[in-house]
RNA sequence: GCGCCCGUAGCUCAGCUGGAUAGAGCAGUGGAUUUCUAAUCCACCGGUCGCAGGUUCGAGUCCUGCCGGGCGCGCCA
């Protein structure tokens, strides 16, 4: 039961580190970063100007949009010319200005702003979003690489809860992000189908099937079961059966002895309607993993990955059991050794999760190997990491652990509780999408596919409540906020993008948008044009952190951009000049197909009406 | 006790590799609909960036200490 126990044990909390660097630019590769090919030529002027090594230029945003669009603090040139910040800038304003075309160049205090002329801007931008399409933002930069995503991973015998929703989302939009640039990727659900507790699970089948019902709802059967065994082999529990716990270890011996026997005909019974029952919640956010390897599929890898970890040299026996020491490797870890094998001869967590590194390096090689797990566990891949180390693996940076916070309730409380009432999945599910359908009937009333915009909508919500934040952070799930869809929502995005849709339906029914162009029309939605600019950088720095609340915050910044300008009563896009409709169309179709790919990169429907 | 993490507006959060007056949403107040979906937009209100030092031309951002909160810590997963 390796990703997810009833209740979140731990929570952790950590900084970028590890891989999550950003490599310089390769223009190369990436001829269509748009802001970054300014960003790039202006770069270049500077370093010719001032002879500044190129990695100490660093372009930034003006705090005021009307002061350019990119800028240059000039204080880290003050020492070296012995001069003040102001007097350097308004000296290298000028050269600057004539280096470069179609970009000015004004010194303002000790700053250099910079303004793309704003034809050249729209065009750029505008043009490259419009010869791409749905494959704006993508790009080839993963080629023949390998990506392995671990998420999802419930445990069978019982229903996905609350808790399998962060690993499920966020994986499904890491799977998507390294896709669009150009990776192959892997998503593995690990699920949980292995452990002693599963012994116990097939004694209460025995003893107890006929007193739930296992037709209807199989999975909220066993889980009645599995919490009844619980308690039966818990010595502390008031319903403790020595008996049973004996039957139970039993049962959990003949289960890994790997005889075909009654527990292994039931422990398949059980995966099987536990897996029939997770594709289809999985369906509905959207995820389809592409490999479904359980624990028990390492059973036949334990002894041989204990045997290469012996032959490394890294494991002794303390206390009757097989441990790797790890405090040399991490300071951190001198008190944690990780533990391979019990006193009893049985195998861990930590063994099984390292037969399965193995098995994936060996099978694909990867960029990275990511691990979608709640940060309570850190502990444990930060001791994975540590053995890989120990064992000289020069691929144990590529094992990244992406933890995340706990979902909690109103007030702070966890919401998954061990002991009884865990939050269904399907069930929260099923209630959001109530709250949207009843919010799109009264909205659009006549609309043809209502269930279907309302499923999009419902957990499009969800989905994007809990991506918009940093991953690390908690998230307090508040009911009421889920179900606004109102401010910075994930709704708030769709109907930005349904309008733009609306806007371009009009449009092609009146048969306007065929004019050349008049860019001056569209010259106020600079700040608009900028972040629809940054959009393939959004999405590289988004999967290279591993982070795609960075996407799912550009998206809000984006919309709440555009749904500014285009309030504005002088930016009427429909029945204008054509030249003007031309240039203010191409700015629509421009964020909608930014929004559209955003949207779908984090796993969400953009539906064209709502 | 040890390890790791968090602490920005009443609430929930942004703040890119330290840089120009700290930004949104929600809640509250007041506005905008002969105008392309008002699930929108505009304005106002609201902040000792936990506290104290330090580094720096410059710190919400880096370092140290403290306070508050969380998670984890050998035979569970």
């Amino acid at each position: 039961m390796p990703r997810v126990e009833g209740a979140p044990r731990r929570l952790q909390r950590r900084r970028r580190i590890g891989t999550a660097r950003i490599a310089p630019c390769d223009r190369a590769r990436w001829p269509a970063l748009l802001m970054q090919a300014f960003v790039d030529t202006i770069r270049a002027a500077i370093a010719a100007a001032t002879g500044l090594p190129d990695a100490e230029i660093r372009l930034e945003s003006p705090k005021n949009p009307e002061q350019g669009d990119l800028a240059f603090p000039c204080f880290a040139l003050a020492k070296a010319q012995k001069a003040a910040p102001p007097a350097i800038a308004a000296a290298l304003a000028p050269k600057l200005a004539a280096a470069l075309s179609g970009i000015a160049c004004t010194a303002t205090g000790p700053y250099l702003n910079f303004q793309i002329e704003r034809g050249a801007l729209a065009r750029t931008i505008l043009g490259e979003i419009e010869a791409r399409g749905a494959a704006f933002g993508s790009s080839t930069e993963g080629a023949g690489r390998t990506i392995v995503i671990d998420y999802g991973s419930p445990n069978i015998a019982k229903p996905m809860h609350v808790g399998h929703l962060r690993s499920t989302i966020l994986g499904m939009a890491l799977v998507r992000l390294h896709q669009a640039l150009g990776y192959r990727t892997v998503g593995i659900n690990h699920i949980g189908d292995w452990g002693a507790q599963f012994g116990a699970l097939v004694v209460a089948l025995r003893r107890w099937r006929g007193e739930v019902d296992l037709e209807r709802d199989p999975v909220m059967g066993l889980l009645a079961l599995y919490q009844r065994s619980k308690a039966a082999i818990d010595e502390k529990s008031a319903s403790y059966d020595a008996a049973f716990a004996k039957e139970a270890r039993d049962a959990y011996r003949e289960l890994e002895s790997g005889t075909d026997g009654d527990v292994r005909k039931q422990w398949r019974w059980v995966t099987q309607v536990s897996l029939a029952a997770f594709a289809k919640t999985f369906a509905r956010l959207g995820v389809a993993h592409d490999l479904v390897r359980g624990e028990s599929y390492f059973e036949s890898h334990l002894q041989p990955t204990i045997a290469r970890v012996e032959a490394a040299g890294v494991a002794e026996v303390s206390q009757g059991a097989l441990v790797v020491m790890l405090g040399e490797i991490d300071k951190g870890l001198k008190e944690t050794p990780c533990l391979l094998r019990q006193s009893d001869g049985t195998t861990l967590y930590a063994t099984r999760d390292l037969a399965a590194v193995f098995d994936r390096w060996k099978e694909f090689e990867f960029e990275r190997c990511l691990y979608v797990v709640g940060g309570e566990q850190k502990l444990h891949f930060r001791q994975l990491k540590a053995v890989l180390k120990r064992m000289g693996l020069a691929w144990e940076p590529r094992v990244e652990h992406v933890d995340f916070g706990l979902l909690l309730g109103p007030g702070r409380v966890k919401i998954a509780s061990r002991k009884g009432a865990v939050l269904v999945l399907d069930e929260l599910l099923d209630e959001v999408v109530d709250a949207a359908r009843e919010r799109v009937k009264e909205k659009s009333a006549g609309l043809a596919n209502l269930e279907a915009v309302a499923e999009q909508v419902g957990i499009g919500a969800l989905v994007f409540n809990d991506l918009k934040r940093e991953r690390i952070k908690d998230v307090i799930f508040e009911k009421d906020e889920v179900t606004s869809f109102e401010g910075e929502t994930g709704p708030y995005v769709m109907y930005t993008h349904a309008r733009s849709c609306s806007i371009l339906r009009k449009a092609a029914a009146a048969g306007e948008g065929g004019a050349e162009p008049d860019w001056r029309a569209i010259a106020s939605a600079s700040p608009v044009l900028l972040q629809l600019g940054r959009f393939p950088t959004v999405v590289r720095t988004a999967a290279a952190k591993a982070e795609p609340s960075e996407l799912a915050q550009y998206l809000l910044g984006l919309c709440r951009e555009y749904n500014s300008w285009l309030a504005e009563r002088g930016n009427k896009v429909l029945g204008e000049a054509p030249a003007v409709t031309s240039a203010r169309l191409a700015l629509v179709r421009g964020v909608k197909i930014a929004i559209a790919n955003g949207l779908r990169l984090l796993g969400l429907a953009a539906p064209e009406e709502m």
